[in-house]
RNA sequence: CUCCCCGUAGUUCAACGGACAGAAUGGGGGCCUUCUAAGCCCUAGAUGGGGGUUCGAUUCCUCCCGGGGAGACCA
């Protein structure tokens, strides 16, 4: 509204086409809202800054803005909008009636969406890599949801390919019973073998073919048992996480598809073969060569890349696809949407590519194929077992509740962490920190939200209602935090960045546990029945921001 | 060698070209007979270096230094 009215009172004053903007100023003293229009405008102009903010700031007080108090002019010439206290107040109202909608959009209203993200390979172990494209993946695609679009969430695993082999190898010569901690040990042993031995690199390779035609029935009875006692792991791991997968894709159904898109291409000359491989020349889009047919005549991961776009899009005709990958696919990725478009351009544009940082362990870069990844459960298991016992000591819960509430606890910790930074980034993985449920962590949150639901609960027994009848002089921090969330979520949205979701709710959280630590909630006053409705929206508003980031918010902790 | 990404308090991270660069952690000092101390309050501390564009640069351009990723049959 305010920029509408800007652009309607300013006209006159402005030259037109001028590019302004409209922020939160992040003190508070310069208002709830401030605009550049002045300075942007008074340059083109030619003018004083100060000067041509003046003239605007008497015309805008003539046109009609509801919830807009007053309006000031700040050095260097920015105009700042201070809201009345009546909005936020009122917001108040509306979040209790919101509810699990509040903070919601419908920017992708009707827009069809695929998001693709997690990608583990059957064979090898769910390490915490994984737990970072999961976490940022499941975040984005809610917060897609909240947004107002139809999300489907899909997983590529790699179920064929030389690590599978190497996996194999290892199984045959290790002989123990399957269980996944073998599967990872065999595929380690493959590995190295592999790099090793020679006699070893060619029985794998072979190994490898007869995965691909299936003509070896030792060989299929590893692979459909190894494949199915993975599956089923990662599938636990998912339901530990929160994230549900509608489709499933996997290399071993992309490959011929792929194959036959690589073909075509190559009839259409967007394609060359080259020392026995069919390639693809990125140079003339600035990119590099790669191969996308090997000269073993196999489908290389580029070409299964290929056949994967055009499948999800089969499976699940939509309007944009998303895939939440690591960085170091970035330069591969853009060779590979490069040739899609010249053969499919109407699917290549609807695919978007997130690539997020790796984790890294403070000694440098893990590496799963010698063995030292951490897997996402022990991870897991040890936050949960220092949740667990900071519950014991405190005893707020009863005995039966701790065990599911730790669990929840611990999902938290580890995804809040990935979460907080932008997702572009190396996260260096400190154990210590990241174990760590205090100040700037997922449990702060939920702590902070249990908390809330106490006081809700104690409001209840001593029968005090929420209200916004009585308000106090002046609004708070929290008030104005909480009129700013669905802010938050369009940003969030519209740049793929969960980080300013969890930059709010811990400025969130900061802003209540203030006020509680200052003010009591519930009493015998005229201020409780609204310091109570302030406390509902508060959880209502952190619960909602939790779901956005996949954490679960405990009513007791 | 070429291309891409990144250098912010001791450490781990924020900051949509804007107004005094925010947190957390660690250090120092306080706060529990009343709503969950996984909390609250006070305190010290930073934009790798040089140019440039701009009314205004952590943010854009350029060079240098440092780190990471990718670069033909792994993904």
């Amino acid at each position: 509204m305010i920029r509408e009215r800007i652009r309607e009172k300013i006209q006159k004053i402005a030259p037109r086409g001028v590019d302004f903007s409209i922020e939160r100023p992040e003190r508070s003293e310069f208002g709830d809202y401030s605009s550049n229009i002045a300075l942007v405008a008074a340059k083109k102009m030619g003018k004083n800054p100060l000067e041509v903010a003046k003239e605007m700031k008497s015309n805008l007080e003539k046109a009609k803005m509801n919830g807009v108090e007053r309006i000031e002019v700040a050095d260097p010439g920015f105009i700042n909008f201070y809201l009345s206290d009546k909005v936020f107040i009122e917001n108040i109202v509306n979040i209790l009636n919101a509810k699990e909608k509040y903070g919601s959009n419908e920017t992708l209203k009707g827009k069809k969406i695929m998001i693709e993200y997690t990608d583990p390979n059957p064979f090898k172990e769910f390490h915490i890599g994984h737990l970072m494209s999961n976490s940022i993946g499941e975040a984005l695609s809610r917060i897609i949801e909240f947004s107002g679009a139809e999300v489907k969430r899909a997983n590529y695993q790699g179920d064929a390919g030389i690590h599978v082999a190497k996996a194999i190898w290892g199984m045959m010569h290790m002989k123990e019973n399957l269980t996944t901690d073998f599967l990872g040990r065999a595929y380690v042993k493959g590995d190295r073998a592999y790099e090793e031995d020679e006699a070893a690199r060619k029985e794998i390779t072979e190994i490898n073919k007869k995965i691909f035609d299936r003509s070896d029935s030792q060989i299929n009875q590893l692979y459909d048992r190894g494949r199915k006692l993975s599956l089923d792991q990662f599938e636990k791991i998912y339901q530990r996480l929160g994230t549900k997968f509608d489709y499933y894709f996997f290399e071993s159904e992309t490959g011929k598809r792929g194959e036959k898109i690589v073909e075509e291409g190559l009839k259409k000359d967007m394609f060359e073969k080259s020392e026995g491989a069919v390639v693809f020349r990125g140079e003339k889009a600035g990119l590099h060569t790669r191969v996308f047919i090997n000269s073993e005549g196999l489908p290389t991961y580029e070409a299964k890349e290929l056949g994967l776009a055009l499948i999800k899009q089969e499976k699940y005709p939509h309007d944009f696809s998303f895939v939440v990958t690591g960085n170091e696919i970035t330069e591969y990725y853009k060779v590979v949407l490069e040739a899609l478009k010249q053969l499919y351009p109407d699917i290549a544009q609807k695919i978007k590519h997130i690539p997020h940082g790796m984790l890294r362990l403070p000694t440098g870069k893990m590496s799963s194929r010698k063995g030292e990844a951490i897997t996402a459960d022990s991870l897991l298991d040890e936050l949960k077992a220092s949740a667990l016992k900071k519950m014991q000591e405190s005893e707020t819960i009863v005995a039966q509740e701790q065990e599911a509430v730790a669990d929840r606890i611990a999902v938290g910790a580890i995804k809040y962490s990935i979460l907080k930074q932008s997702i572009g980034k190396d996260i260096i993985f400190d154990f210590e920190t990241s174990l760590s449920f205090e100040g700037d962590s997922g449990p702060y949150l939920q702590y902070t939200h249990a908390r809330a639901c106490s006081v809700l609960k104690k409001a209840g027994e001593a029968t005090i209602t929420a209200s916004t009848k009585t308000v106090p002089e002046k609004v708070t921090e929290i008030e104005k935090l909480l009129y700013a969330f669905p802010e938050v979520v369009e940003r969030a949205n519209t740049e793929y960045a969960p980080n300013h979701i969890a930059t709010f709710l811990i400025n969130l959280a900061r802003a209540f546990n203030h006020f509680y630590a200052r003010e009591r909630i519930i009493d015998s006053g005229d201020a409780a029945p609204y310091r109570v409705a302030l406390t509902q929206a508060v959880s209502i508003t952190m619960k909602n921001g939790l779901w956005l980031l996949g954490i679960s918010a405990p009513e007791r902790m």
